[in-house]
DNA sequence: CCTCCGCTGGAAAGCGCTTTCCAAGAGGTA
DNA sequence: TACCTCTTGGAAAGCGCTTTCCAGCGGAGG
């Protein structure tokens, strides 16, 4: 008997089961069989008829050909998504929003990690469009500075004007829909409750000045401490990688430079981590007795570190998730932004300052 | 002039360049242009003519449409991924290994997440199915006893017969390709350190008995006991959510039955966490010094936790990026099977017992 | 009784690509 | 020079679906 390797060199089909088969095993055209089981044709098939093909398409376990689909139909079921990094759990947490959403509306998602490399987000862009993914989300913060972020904007404008939609997380300098977080404001009400608990000597550790997001946070604290009387001189600012072993090195430069700092404020949690590895473990200190620590994005660990972290909680799955809907759910004619507000969680890191 | 909303009703078509306009501009035939640029073909074009066909890609910005090349070659460059949850620490490193591994074979991936939900992993499948997805990696553990194993078996043959691959992380009852992490091997170390320690009377906190990732663990555990001279009785293995609640909640109850407990064995670390939290805030007990706690997986924070929780390393992000190496590699006929060895990392929160 | 309309089913024309086949030219050998 | 082989380009036949059009039919209205 014929198996599935036997088929002709000429035959590029999979053997998998096609509505034409559904078609004739219910006994009617392929027109009719098309609309019985997926009908978007705002066409009505008789009773009798449907019945008859739901029960071959059964019988067979008839499933349909999506990439044939998307071609005869001109439009697909997939969104894109594209982190920096999966494993981060800023971005897991936006990840499951967003998947959330998508599968209300029976979406399938496409992930993409770009690793922090701004090539990488363009090409994987290309990759979506090349997809024909309805709308993607841009995850991963915008590069104030890059040469690739001219190209990335053309490359969203060629996808916008065949019908794709885009909508990121975080403001980008670009007019897209945008899902943005207070980060400015967070991080001033951040510095703002050092600064009330009589903190005045505050060091900051940030990620790479590039990314938008640091930007925000950056002018944040620095704004509010201003407007409260004090500053932030460029050398209490320590940039590092936006994880906990760039936190860690930060935090010991930051204490090599003023060792009288009283209160360190770290640009995301996981930074943060960093810094109470290095003022306990390495620099000898206690949190918060002789150094305050305070956070940025509230991990879901954030509660079960020791001393527990105080940090600015941004509302992660509900961005993902208002992400996909702002794309989907009305395709309006202006940019829009959502304002999604920051909220100071205070814990255990931070007290009063002691005043040497 | 005509703009792309103008379109006759009749014209179903995105407005993207169509490799039949590069042809064209390039001035050759449309079967040298597909040559050219995507040329799978095995046969070879003229170094003028793939110039100029480049060229004018590149002029037109073309960017080849997959579902169209899906069709046609009857295969894509996708690949599935079902999880659980994106947003768990387990999860995401597994993903993020996947899609470390996808890259190198520029391959998108397609991601669902069944939130434990059984149902969904079925559907989810057919969906990749639908998409034609070149393999799938099932990274979710699977379900011991449930009514639905069986018509995932059969929609993973379909699968497989239409050319398809599924590769399973951790062990499923079916004879797929697995990439296995050796649970049993890693309970069965941590319950012997603790046992070493001098530890007599331990309890076990679990998630459910369904999971087999649950069973395995469970079964390493009560085996090492067992051959060191000791029992696990059911009274001290309590069963509750794989989250920190459930850890949270389970070790309250464990600690109903026998406060008399000297350590505790979570069977995840999200658990260990909750056992952390409830032992320490809840009960009043000091971690190591009254009652040591061992978590399972080594999650990222898992050393930054006070105090930094001892556990079982599983190579999650190596099992993800092994898992579409296997799957797409050597698409050998006999089912492999992986196995990846666990590793007991000793930190602070397991020491001594006491001997009450 | 005839016409017109609304409704349902089917034939067929694509959607944008890949690949098979064929034709034509180049180069080698006898 | 004649014949054969090898290479390169193009025409055209699909891949599996959706949707447009058209045909046929029954019922309502004149």
């Amino acid at each position: 008997m014929a198996n599935a390797r036997s088929r002709s060199r000429a035959d590029r089909s999979t053997g998998a089961v096609t509505l034409q088969q559904v078609a004739r095993q219910a006994g009617v055209s392929l027109a009719t069989a098309s609309r019985a089981l997926h009908g978007a044709d705002g066409r009505s098939v008789g009773d009798e008829l449907r019945r008859r093909v739901q029960a071959a398409a059964e019988e067979l376990s008839y499933i349909s050909n999506a990439p044939a689909q998307a071609l005869a139909r001109a439009t697909t079921s997939v969104v894109g998504l594209i982190v920096h990094d999966v494993a981060d759990p800023y971005f897991a947490a936006i990840a499951a929003g967003a998947m959330r959403a998508a599968r209300e509306r029976r979406l399938m998602v496409m992930i993409a990690a770009t690793f922090r490399e701004p090539g990488l987000e363009l090409e994987y862009l290309r990759g979506l469009r090349a997809q024909r993914a309805r709308a993607v989300v841009l995850a991963g913060s915008g590069l104030a500075v890059s040469a690739d972020t001219e190209r990335l904007a053309e490359e969203i404008a060629g996808f916008e004007e065949e019908g794709g939609r885009v909508v990121c997380i975080g403001d980008r300098g670009t007019d897209l829909d945008t899902v943005a977080l207070d980060n400015r404001g967070g991080a001033a009400g951040a510095a703002r409750s050092l600064w009330d608990q009589g903190h005045r000597r505050i060091g900051v550790i940030a990620g790479p000045r590039e990314l938008t997001t640091v930007r925000h946070r950056l002018d944040g604290a620095r704004r509010a401490l201003r407007s409260l009387g004090g500053a932030l001189p460029a050398e209490r600012v320590v940039v590092g990688d936006f994880t906990r072993e760039g936190g860690r090195a930060a935090t010991l430069e930051l204490f090599a430079r003023d060792p009288g700092l009283t209160a360190v404020l770290a640009l995301n949690d996981l930074m943060a981590i960093g810094a109470l590895a290095a003022l306990q473990q390495d620099l000898g200190r206690t949190v918060p007795k002789q150094v305050s620590v305070m956070g940025f994005d509230d991990v879901p660990f954030a509660a079960d570190l020791r001393p527990a972290l105080s940090t600015v909680r941004l509302p992660l799955e509900a961005a993902g998730e208002q992400a996909v809907r702002l794309i989907l759910d009305d395709p309006a004619e202006a940019p829009r932004r959502v304002l999604l507000d920051a909220e100071l969680v205070t814990r255990a890191s931070t007290g009063p300052a002691t005043h040497a």
